[in-house]
RNA sequence: GGAGAGGUGGCCGAGUGGUCGAAGGCGCUCCCCUGCUAAGGGAGUAAGGGGUUUAUAGCCCCUUCGAGGGUUCGAAUCCCUCCCUCUCCGCCA
């Protein structure tokens, strides 16, 4: 949610910087709407006050024994008054709220202009793309070989994308979640394991409600409760309504957990193999900061998240999304592309995100400043760091042997039993 | 699922129809005292919103005591529905 303030008094600048990613914002009409709302709050305002005056005098009279009688038939008709004032405000409000909810984070000034992802800035590479001195398989030929992939039974259990990882291939993926954790837990980020399971709430305050209902799979009974599409709703509304004591900043939360998602309006894209999956999991970098340290956290999940490819030895280029690409919560983004062999181009596997106040704001997630003891809007930052699906799809790629073999990148031995190689098993 | 208790400010905790945004305590801030530390004394200290305004200053006003309805001139207090927490029982990983 954008600031109220602001859409009040400048909408028109409101709407220039939205329309940098592309969302056309009406600030004449908004404007419009926010003139009437004054009216009518002030004239509800002062008709509760009226009445408030009244009633505080009636309880003096009362306690000095005067006749009250009068009094309260003087305020008979401040009642439906008052009613109708504000069932008028509240229509008004309601209509104010919809759009302020259904508006973008506004973009960072350093934000690339774009259309779309082809406008999309790449900062750097890191890594060479390896050379094969044989015909690359893609991870779902390199998976069934090793008797370690197997869409179609999932299929048979549920339906389309989903996977059922066995035998060494599932103990890479366990290997990847574990040595992922382990390695921002030793950089200062405190585990967490939460709820895959969120109320409507939840999803409101880091942006995913109401505009994206479509993406995410809803429990209807017993409660009417949502599967969790990232473990950032989950780790970022821990602050939800909160007031944080400042020197507890940055919370620095590294989360692991399955992401659910409906893939509506996917049909047709990634539909072979691990890419896009109903289900997948994924490590996840959250950050709670100071709004000066937003951007240095930002800056520093970014490192962790590329640490993680390095140890594993994948090459890949970081690219900061422009305007036309960018999530909704988001104000700047930097996505993590890995090389894929079989498609000859990098995917993303990583996306971190500064949302700033944006989910703050929704949330209500405060810190208490330290100079003037007010509360004050927290900044909130997640990244995934890295989805342990396509993690997976990487390294069964780019580690790939002539022989259908897999090396073992050496920071994923430990996690493996030592072992360096995953093998074809016979079944 | 059954029975009971409870949800009040950053925290703890009083408060059963009016003068209550709310006693008291803790914490925090400032001041005083004490040659350090500890203790002591005094003052202050909820949040959100609107109007006015260059202003997140001041002033005026509205709202908020788990959430939502209702009764009433007036609700933290009374009634209804829901949510959550705790205790005991049942069930269960």
């Amino acid at each position: 949610m954008l600031d109220p303030r602001l859409l009040r008094n400048d909408p028109q600048s409101v709407a220039v910087a939205l329309a940098r990613r592309g969302f056309e914002f009406d600030a004449a009409g908004y404007a419009a709407l926010e003139e009437k709302r004054k009216a009518l709050q002030t004239r509800a305002e002062s008709l509760q006050a009226e009445r408030n005056q009244r009633s505080k005098a009636i309880g003096k009279a009362k306690a000095a024994g005067e006749d009250i009688e009068p009094l309260k038939e003087a305020v008979a008709g401040l009642g439906a008054q008052l009613d109708q004032a504000k069932a008028e405000l509240e229509t008004i409000a309601e209509q104010l709220n919809d759009i302020q909810s259904g508006l973008p984070n506004l973009p960072d000034a350093d934000m690339p202009d774009g259309a779309d992802e082809d406008d999309n800035v790449v900062v750097r590479h890191w890594g060479e793309p390896p050379s094969f001195d044989f015909e690359v398989a893609d991870h779902v030929a390199v998976g069934e070989k090793l008797h370690g992939l197997d869409a179609a039974t999932a299929a048979k259990i549920t339906g389309a994308r989903f996977t059922i990882m066995q035998g060494g291939v599932a103990r890479l993926h366990r290997a990847l979640i574990a040595y992922m954790i382990d390695k921002h837990v030793a950089s200062g980020y405190t585990e967490v394991n939460v709820p895959y399971i969120v109320n409507s709430k939840s999803l409101y305050g880091t942006g995913q409600l109401p505009k994206f209902g479509d993406d995410l799979f809803r429990l209807a009974e017993p409660d009417d409760y949502y599967l969790i599409p990232t473990a950032e709703v989950p780790v970022s509304n821990m602050v939800a309504g909160e007031i944080v004591e400042p020197e507890r900043l940055p919370l620095r939360y590294v989360a692991h957990t399955p992401c659910f998602r409906a893939e509506a309006g996917s049909a047709g894209r990634d539909v072979r193999g691990m890419i896009r999956q109903h289900q997948f999991e994924k490590v996840e970098l959250i950050n709670i900061a100071h709004p000066d340290q937003s951007d240095a956290c930002h800056e520093a999940m970014l490192a962790s998240a590329e640490s993680v490819l390095q140890d594993l030895e994948l090459a890949y280029r970081v690219v900061d999304l422009c305007g036309g690409d960018i999530g909704f919560s988001a104000a700047r983004t930097f996505d993590l592309e890995v090389w894929l062999p079989s498609q000859q181009t990098y995917r993303e596997i990583s996306s971190i995100s500064n949302t700033r106040d944006f989910q703050a704001r929704r949330m209500g997630a405060r810190y208490r400043d330290a100079e003037t003891g007010k509360p004050r809007l927290l900044h909130t930052l997640n990244g995934s760091g890295v989805a342990a699906g396509r993690a997976l799809v990487a390294v069964l790629e780019n580690h790939q042997r002539a022989d259908g073999s897999v090396g073992v990148p050496a920071a994923l031995r430990p996690y493996m039993g030592g072992i360096d190689v995953i093998e074809p098993t016979v079944e």
